[in-house]
RNA sequence: GCCUCCGUAGCUCAGUGGAUAGAGCACAGGAUUCCUAAUCCUGGUGCCGCAGGUUCGAGUCCUGCCGGGGGCACCA
């Protein structure tokens, strides 16, 4: 419907600049919108108003000439006019709206789609929690960040990969094995100083315990180093099971999981920076190789390999870039911790050294979660009986509730997690609100379907008695829907779905109290049932999006 | 010191440069002979942190300041 009236006003502006009635301008950028009081018609455009310094002219009068050149061939406007200092607004007649109605039945799971994304093809990377302990919350915030942003791209239109980059090179690796180690040769008896870098969790205890009743005393009888690297290497295979786990618990998949191993092991790290180095963009000194990402914008060079020869996480996040563009993708999201902000102008900087767009990536900073329980903080640190893991928080919360709460918040504000809250069945917890609505609803359709009366099809059905402002404003919160799931991938803000699910949730539910549907005029109750399935539709498909179940009773 | 996020109702937070800034919670009262009361209705609240600037128009964009979180490694 926006595009039927920005046809009908594009026209009328173009008619009045033939006749001579306004000046032959090219117009600026100008908008359809929701005016957000109702009295100000179905949508208003502000077109007179950003024409007017162009065009030398008042708002007010430009409107004027593009009102009075309005034809309506179709006849689908019910009034228009100009409004306050220059809007125009605009009123559909109420059959157009009932189309509507036609339409998201007949879409059915597929109401909300769109094709902005035409295929391209887009990368999301997310999680990427290194092998070396269990998820947190922290990880699942983003974790729900990346997999609801993914599915709103590929409802948008994009074809996109989820995919999970694996650091299981580098120090950290070699610290869990240290750790692993210590914590078995303790249980084998021997006296050992566990050192403050170590991994303390108790994870690493379970760990090794794990390993030393299934495999015996076998570590005792090699090198230190070769003990520590087998561990090291087993122990961040379990870790990652686990996570994967976690993952899929949560309701979330990958389409790839990455190693940076692999990137070292098929020569693509050295063959990075080799032609970094080719291209001038690298250069050696003081024994290391730097890359000269001050050049663009970041504030200071940084190191690819350090003096003694070991390559910086650095080097291998730019071989992976690279990588990932190789592959093919013409967008990348990567999700990270608040916490790694200082690394976006090295790694944007690193991009352009590689040949690439930097506007190609965005990298979108997850804040931090903070666990409450009943209103006071949970202890982050790993303590025994403490709810620290992602695994007990979805256990104990739920998956629904869980995937729900972490979209309350844009991302970039921090989030207060709170594990009674969370459970609770009540208003204060919108999950539920929203399947409440939904569950309604079916409830109606079975009522309705026991009384015989028939709740499938739409083509047949007359919407005309949908006079209501209730149905109307309903009707047109539905036309929304597929807006709303484009902007939030386009904008990377997958909030905006839980919003607006709750906002129609709302509307719902006041309309389910003012109006019955199974009344005696089986015309309205016909059209009603139609309406209600077609909210229905709404909110099942902007859950499925969010990975949060719909059930049809509660 | 530099970078970054945040600052909107008592609290938690929404708010693609548009018209009279919203929701939930909390507090008080009310609604079910009838499709699920996990619901709804009625009550009132704002120097949109402060000060400049851009604009026909600023909570929204720019600059500076104040306050809070996070980050500033040849760690990841």
């Amino acid at each position: 419907m926006k595009a039927t009236l920005t046809d009908l006003i594009t026209k009328a502006f173009e008619r009045a600049v033939k006749k001579g009635e306004l000046p032959d301008i090219s117009l600026p950028p100008w908008k359809i919108e929701l005016p957000k009081n109702p009295r100000h018609g179905d949508y208003a455009t502000n077109i007179a108003m950003v024409s007017a310094s162009l065009a030398k002219r008042a708002p007010r009068q430009i409107a004027e000439e593009i009102i009075a050149n309005i034809e309506d061939p179709d006849g689908v406007l019910d009034s228009f006019e100009i409004a306050g200092p220059g809007f125009m607004n605009f009123r559909f007649k109420p059959a157009r709206w009932h189309r509507i109605v036609k339409d998201i039945l007949a879409d059915g799971a597929n109401y909300g789609r769109t094709d902005v994304g035409a295929g391209k093809k887009v990368q999301v990377e997310f999680v990427s929690a290194n092998p070396t302990g269990p998820l947190h919350v922290g990880h699942g915030r983003g974790a729900l960040l990346g997999d609801v942003l993914a599915s709103l791209l590929e409802a948008a239109g994009f074809d996109t990969d989820r995919e999970y980059y694996i650091n299981d090179a580098g120090n950290q690796m070699a610290t869990l094995g240290a750790s692993v180690y210590a914590r078995y040769l303790e249980l084998c008896g021997r006296e050992v100083e566990f050192g403050e870098k170590l991994y303390q969790g108790d994870y690493v205890k379970e760990l090794a315990a794990g390993f030393l009743e299934r495999e015996g005393e076998r570590y005792l009888d090699m090198s230190e180093d070769e003990a520590v690297e087998l561990l090291g290497l087993a122990a961040g295979k379990t870790i990652l099971d686990g996570i994967r786990t976690d993952l899929e618990e949560f309701g979330v998949t990958f389409d790839r999981w990455f190693s940076e191993l692999s990137l070292y092991e098929s020569g693509r790290v050295t063959k990075t920076l080799e032609a970094l180095e080719k291209s001038g963009a690298a250069y050696r000194k003081d024994g290391a190789l730097w890359l000269s990402t001050s050049k663009y914008g970041d504030e200071k060079d940084r190191v690819l390999v350090r003096a003694d020869g070991r390559e910086t996480y650095f080097a291998s996040d730019i071989a992976y870039h690279h990588d990932k563009y190789e592959r093919g993708y013409q967008e990348i999201v990567d999700v990270w911790g608040a916490d790694h902000h200082g690394y976006v102008p090295r790694m944007k900087a690193a991009l352009e050294a590689t040949g690439h767009d930097r506007d190609s990536l965005d990298i979108l900073m997850v804040q931090l979660v903070s666990l409450l329980r009943g209103g006071e903080p949970v202890s982050m640190s790993t303590r025994a009986g403490e709810f620290v893991t992602l695994e007990e928080v979805v256990k104990e919360v739920g998956r629904d509730a869980a995937r729900f709460l972490f979209l309350t918040r844009s991302s970039d504000t921090m989030l207060d997690f709170d594990l009674e809250v969370a459970k609770q069945r009540t208003t204060d917890n919108p999950v539920f609100y929203v399947q409440y609505a939904n569950a309604r609803i079916f409830s109606v359709l079975r009522e309705a379907k026991g009384a015989g009366v028939d709740t499938e099809g739409a083509d047949d059905i007359s919407l005309s008695a949908l006079t209501q402002d209730a149905e109307i404003d309903m009707i047109k919160l539905l036309y929304l829907f597929p807006e709303v799931v484009e902007g939030a991938a386009l904008l990377r803000e997958p909030h905006r779905l839980a919003y607006y699910l709750q906002d129609l949730a709302a509307n719902f539910h006041q309309y389910y109290n003012k109006h019955r549907f199974l009344v005696e005029d089986e015309g309205l109750a016909k059209a009603r049932l139609a309406l209600v399935r077609a909210i229905s539709t709404v909110i099942v498909n902007g859950l499925t999006l969010m990975g949060v179940s719909a059930p049809e009773s509660m």
